[in-house]
DNA sequence: CGCATAGTTGACAGCACTCAAATGAGGTGG
DNA sequence: CCACCTCATTTGAGTGCTGTCAACTATGCG
């Protein structure tokens, strides 16, 4: 399963593809090679990757956690895709983030006592759960670990600052282009990304957490369609060159 | 001196009302009752408290740090304001933070080893810096005061999570009269913040800041003015109705 | 294979951006 | 202390991008 910490992070709050080799339970799992991280691969965290519940199965659509349930876990996304969002003063869905598999959900929120956002399954997904009275109680006594949860927090809010810069500088089809190649990135890392992929979320999904409206996000598509840059069908993006993507944006 | 935690920090990162008594030369400074949490207060902290250099002086315009230098010292603003910001792929400023009296600068950002951003003060202020070196050391010792250093990273991720929020959903004059009511609030805590006070930034800050040019920034103004809900000289805002300001535009 | 939902496209309006000019505030020197 | 100068701020006019509403098309699940 995916152990706990996972935390030499890469810059939107994912797991890194280095690693020690995990021990355990943890060692039966696709993910442990992300998961973990070193310094804590090489400690006594063994009581706590037992305790880790894993293979928690969320089909498409069904809800992680709901906004002001107790937080007692820490989830790890195994494999699928997790949506966070929680409701603007209308009522209406906002999306806040978007987690990948190998990547910790509300880390950054280890001291709130209730989950702040609802989290839905975009897709089938693997989910693991690390107690976090344990974790709690394993960060009093190592301060390393304690080091490491804080510099995971710390990649949430540049993940954030660097989600403002885009927004309040950027034009629609800019904020698209960005988040596409993000995606490619994020769904297969070590490498540049991927050519091919499958975007899990909806249009509308990505309009949210991007600042815009749905049909926006639409003609951002078309119109980086048109411009060769990218070939889409529905959900599924190719890439036809992410240098010049990356160029004409000036995105890196 | 601001001595070096402040940590139960406020929603955007400012020092909290209350704490315990400081001690040794942290007792001279004024801001040390919202500086000094009880947890650190009540520790051994003592060494790191005489080894924070006080009353440096930075006068209007004058820069507290580069992007790109060492970064040696975490700081505290004991008097005065600070403007953080970068510059975009066009060399252009952008605002990313500002920081009032008795707040931390970039304790969020304590792994790294440059400075991310540039930091000029926006009118004469008095600094006090603690010594990086010295703080993780002692982190390393105490988990209590990594936990607290989490604790501040925890906010800023939600700073500017709501900062997202509030760019993504609002249009130029609901902005606006957040950012108005968010320093009213910041530059004199406890209650409900002051009703006369004086913005240190330019127009054109709070443009970057809020992601909307200069001229919006100044309509907007004028618009929460013609309605009454403020009054407006220069720098010098006064809030008639932060009641009717926050009810009318759906603020807390 | 068919239906429900997601996504695309079109038309039009509105808010914010851009460029430009006028006004005002703040700081300096006499 | 006042006048002047400089620069920040305000205001105006016109344009363009994105939002809104609506209709059409495609996708994917059962």
């Amino acid at each position: 399963m995916a152990s706990l910490t996972q935390l030499p992070v890469t810059r939107n709050g994912a797991l890194p593809a280095n690693a020690a080799l995990p021990s355990l339970a943890c060692r039966s799992c696709t993910a442990s090679d992300r998961c973990l991280t070193p310094a804590i691969a090489g400690g006594d965290l063994s009581e706590l990757r037992q305790s880790v519940k894993q293979h928690r199965m969320i089909h498409k659509g069904g809800l992680l956690f709901l906004a002001g349930q107790p937080r007692k876990y820490a989830h790890v996304v195994r494999s699928g895709s997790i949506k966070c969002y929680d409701l603007n003063i209308n009522g209406k869905e906002r999306v806040c983030d978007f987690h990948l598999a190998g990547e910790v959900i509300g880390m950054e929120d280890l001291d709130a006592s209730v989950h702040g956002c609802f989290a839905v399954a975009l897709e089938d997904s693997e989910i693991c759960e690390i107690p976090l009275v344990q974790l709690r109680d394993l960060m009093l006594r190592r301060p390393s670990l304690c080091r490491e949860m804080l510099s995971l927090t710390t990649r949430k809010v540049h993940q954030y600052r660097d989600l403002v810069t885009l927004i309040s500088q950027s034009d629609a089809t800019r904020r698209v282009a960005s988040f596409i190649l993000s995606m490619a990135r994020r769904l297969r890392r070590g490498d540049d990304g991927r050519l091919r992929f499958r975007l899990s979320m909806a249009r509308s999904d990505i309009a949210s957490y991007l600042g815009i409206q749905m049909e926006t996000v639409s003609r951002s598509i078309t119109a980086l369609q048109k411009a060769g840059l990218i070939r889409v069908r529905g959900k599924r993006i190719e890439l036809c060159s992410p240098e010049q993507l990356t160029l004409k944006y000036g995105l890196h």
